[in-house]
RNA sequence: GGCGCGUUCGUCUAGUGGCCUAGGACACCGCCCUCUCACGGCGGGUACACGGGUUCGACUCCCGUACGCGCUACCA
């Protein structure tokens, strides 16, 4: 058997969005799982229609998600040019080939495919043989202007680049004969095709390029994790056929087969990336951990700068498992980096009143004296400080958590004090115990 | 309109004639764990579009209807 040549071929017309995306993703599993070539195409043959930004967001869209071209543009390989905007002398040659068979005729300056008129069958690798009749009028192949129309190109370059498997959205099931009807005529054979469910939006209209969410680039932005997007997009149209979800890419790619795509569209469910998200979230430690959260954190504004790498280190590591969109972070522990807190008005209601007023009294002193200034030491003194209260520690760690963080969440409490250290703890304690609430 | 594809919980899905009084996950609700948050554990409700067949037996096969989506371009 030939091995696997399989191609996304995108079109430089806005940035990648989700749909576009998991087209690649297929095509990229299949590359994978197969051991073939993984081959990046870009038709830009609309030069009205397309931009450079479009371009690069295409190339950083799949660079972002770990899909590496093994032939295309920036990689290079035998069979290029890999844009279609600089093969316009192998489209003419191919034109010249159907021109010699009788295939083409000219009407209004363009030039058109004549259809032989006869049923023709897809054997498709997900929908099965669907059969058309062929009864539409002529394709136009190539325009007055000389730039040719997306099905010759698309064949032609299939055909010329040793296309084996096309993975492609639904939407192109309706054209495919049209595409069979061309490689004939160029004597050629078709690749195999795969038409895949497309993906639509929550309320079921079909996901297209201005909707929420629909670009790749935006889940950057986020800061959602590639490898939590990635997963997700597999799980649309594609299960392991098991009850896994979170599955790793290299399980992905060993299980990954034509067989087990749906058919049924497919509707983006944010509420599940974002679980996903949290997945591997969690998972996150060491140096990617600290790299995600410190980008995050600069992203707020928050100035980094003036800690110490240490500090930041060690104040992230409290952050450890705890949050799962890095846009989360600077809500959750953006106290470690800001010189006032920001004190959470429901909190302040809550925790700053004047029964409390002693026990926060009394848990300042406790941590005053407290030696070293460290986390177990730290929660010994304010349980000791509990206990000689009469109250449970949680009636002394809300307030204490507000006064020093300005939010009732966020970190482990004692290591989130050992971290901002004494100096910090106690004033921010005493700029708490001057708050109006407590005498009212 | 014509042609094509599809239809299992709100969503993603498992299910290929009996294992299904339909399984898992997300979301939601309740309880538990707990220094908060998150995590985790336990429990709960919610689905085979409809109508005909075929069969001893249909979520699974066939036909029809409805609904959704796609194609029907000198867009890709």
């Amino acid at each position: 058997m030939l091995p696997a040549r399989v191609r996304f071929a995108p079109s430089p017309t806005g940035y990648l969005h989700v749909g576009g995306a998991r087209t690649a993703l297929f095509n990229w599993l299949y590359a994978r799982h197969a051991g073939g070539k993984f081959i990046l195409r870009i038709e830009d043959t609309d030069a009205a229609r397309n931009t450079p930004e479009a371009l690069v967001a295409i190339y950083d869209g799949l660079r972002w998600l770990g899909l590496e071209w093994d032939e295309g543009p920036e990689v290079g390989g035998d069979s290029g040019p890999y844009r279609q905007s600089a093969r316009q002398a192998i489209y003419e040659q191919h034109l010249r080939t159907l021109e010699r068979g009788g295939h083409v005729y000219e009407d209004h300056g363009t030039t058109r495919f004549r259809s032989p008129r006869q049923p023709v069958t897809v054997n498709d690798l997900v929908c099965g043989a669907v059969t058309f009749e062929r009864d539409e009028p002529d394709m136009t192949i190539r325009r007055p202007d000389g730039s040719f129309i997306f099905h010759f190109v698309n064949v032609v370059d299939d055909l010329e680049m040793g296309i084996t498997h096309v993975f492609r959205g639904e939407d192109h099931l309706s054209n495919t004969p049209k595409h069979i009807e061309l490689f004939r005529a160029l004597g050629g054979e078709p690749p195999r095709y795969a038409h895949i469910p497309l993906i639509l939006n929550p309320d079921g209209s079909k996901m297209s390029k201005r909707d929420q969410g629909a670009s790749v680039q935006s889940y950057l932005d986020a800061g959602y994790l590639p490898e939590a997007v990635r997963n997700y997009l597999c799980l649309l149209g594609w299960s392991p056929k098991d009850d896994r979800e979170k599955l790793p890419i290299e399980e992905i790619i060993r299980l990954f087969r034509p067989e087990n795509l749906n058919r049924k569209n497919a509707a983006f469910d944010l509420d599940k990336l974002n679980w996903l998200q949290g997945e591997y979230a969690r998972e996150l430690e060491g140096d990617r951990l600290q790299q995600v959260a410190r980008q995050a954190l600069r992203a707020a504004g928050l100035p980094l700068e003036n800690f110490s790498a240490d500090y930041i280190d060690a104040a992230i590591q409290t952050c450890q498992g705890k949050f799962r969109l890095g846009s989360e972070l600077p809500a959750y522990a953006g106290f470690y980096f800001t010189r006032e807190v920001a004190l959470d008005p429901q909190g302040v209601e809550k925790h700053f009143i004047p029964e409390n007023r002693e026990k926060l009294q009394r848990t300042r002193a406790a941590f005053a004296a407290c030696e070293p200034f460290t986390a177990d030491p730290l929660q010994a003194a304010l349980k000791a400080t509990a206990t000689d209260l009469g109250v449970k520690a949680g009636v002394l760690v809300h307030p204490t958590r507000l006064a020093v963080t300005g939010s009732d969440s966020g970190p482990s409490l004692y290591h989130l004090l050992e971290i901002l250290g004494r100096e910090v703890v106690l004033t921010r304690l005493d700029q708490a115990l001057a708050h109006p609430g407590f005498c009212r």
